[in-house]
DNA sequence: TAAAAATTGAAACAACTGTTTCAAACAACA
DNA sequence: TGTTGTTTGAAACAGTTGTTTCAATTTTTA
């Protein structure tokens, strides 16, 4: 307990070594994905000993499984923060909420941010099978979904709440398009610049929420 | 050239083989992915020596790519075939358009077909940056997209045509998400019927798009 | 400073990978 | 029936994989 002693020089070089995995994981795998990266590869990235994985997180796949749990618990945080935010804004609209939960994700894949790449690759992953249901993910996920639902059906009047969670999934279906495919929309559309694409899913979404308020619009 | 000869016994035969294989490559790809299936396990499925992929295909992932084409061609011919068939009735509305487009996807992916669990395969591989950008599942689904825009174009006045490729787009996405996700929405919406799940996707997605044709509904 | 614990390093392990080889079996054709 | 070309079979190849081992080193505790 001597007061002039660094006491972080055990912990922080240990740690050193398990975020230096981290960080090169994260590099590596969004990249080539789980099996096009391996452990060898990890280890030489990260500058430390092949045997460093399986010590520091006991196995490869544990390794993958700790980055999204890094990543994503960050990201869906913000995402909650962003909605209770707005929400608290009494003049606040349909579209200034979306456009403030769809911001941030777009921009993070047009910025080639890190937690944009995880994101997109977290959902590979699913997909893949790789992450087990019933995970951090899925929990972090429904949190998320039932605080947007409750958002909107505060500010949009008429909704029958048994539709709210349909709502939702298609909102985040509006939202993971153009996050997972974002090389294909730039492609076919060189000039689309970002605010292009969230005025465009704001203005979508927003519709599709608002013809579900108001029922008899036009017959189907 | 004698006329009792059952001359298709050679090819037959050979096809035979490549059929199982390809038999083979899509249950278990569909099921474990592309480095989630060995060779060796293909081969002992379709009942063939281990060298025949190679004899065949040329390589493992020559198999894996031609699995993909033979189904998603017959899909996305699927396709356009009911869109040109919907748009031949002149008393079509938008509604019924996006719900014929919609149904036979969300129909393969409920009844496990085979073709739902192979776009769903390579709806991953292109995630995974299996497949090539630019190959033949590029150009299908552009020209599927372009088929889809007229029609729209023509069945909702008042749209800008600038503005077609991105409500496209969405409508992608909102059949992507619950064809990929549909373990997660039968998961938490045990009670969604598939045509209860159809009318939501076409009511969202119509009023998304009659809310671009009329721009001023609501401030934004 | 001495003992104990945590971490690293180099090597080996055991298993699996996709592909190639080449002789044997098969088909079709003359 | 003999010849030719195609397809199969069993084995081997050359390489990579994730993980383990255990001695050497470093760090922490007493």
């Amino acid at each position: 307990m001597g007061q002039t002693k660094p006491v972080l020089n055990q912990n922080s070089q240990q740690e050193d070594t398990k975020n230096r995995l981290l960080d090169a994981a994260e590099a590596l795998f969004c990249e080539n994905g789980y099996d096009g990266v391996s452990v060898r590869e990890l280890t030489a990235a990260a500058e430390c000993n092949l045997a460093a994985v399986n010590y520091h997180f006991g196995g490869k796949d544990k390794l993958y499984a700790e980055m999204f749990r890094r990543q994503f618990g960050i990201m869906i945080q913000r995402n909650i923060e962003t909605i209770d935010r707005v929400m608290t804004d009494p003049g606040i609209s349909l579209e200034d909420l979306l456009r403030a939960v769809m911001k941030p994700v777009m921009c993070s894949v047009i910025e080639n941010e890190t937690g944009g790449k995880v994101l997109r690759l977290l959902v590979r992953a699913v997909l893949n099978q790789q992450i087990d249901r019933n995970s951090f993910a899925s929990e972090m996920k429904t949190q998320l979904f039932e605080r947007l639902g409750r958002a909107i059906l505060q500010l949009v009047p008429g909704i029958d709440p048994d539709k709210i969670l349909l709502i939702v999934f298609s909102i985040d279906g509006a939202i993971l398009h153009p996050f997972l495919f974002m090389d294909f929309y730039q492609e076919t559309m060189p000039n689309l610049s970002i605010d292009d694409l969230l005025d465009h899913m704001v203005r979508f979404v927003a519709a599709g929420i608002r013809g579900y308020a108001n029922p008899n619009q036009e017959g189907g």
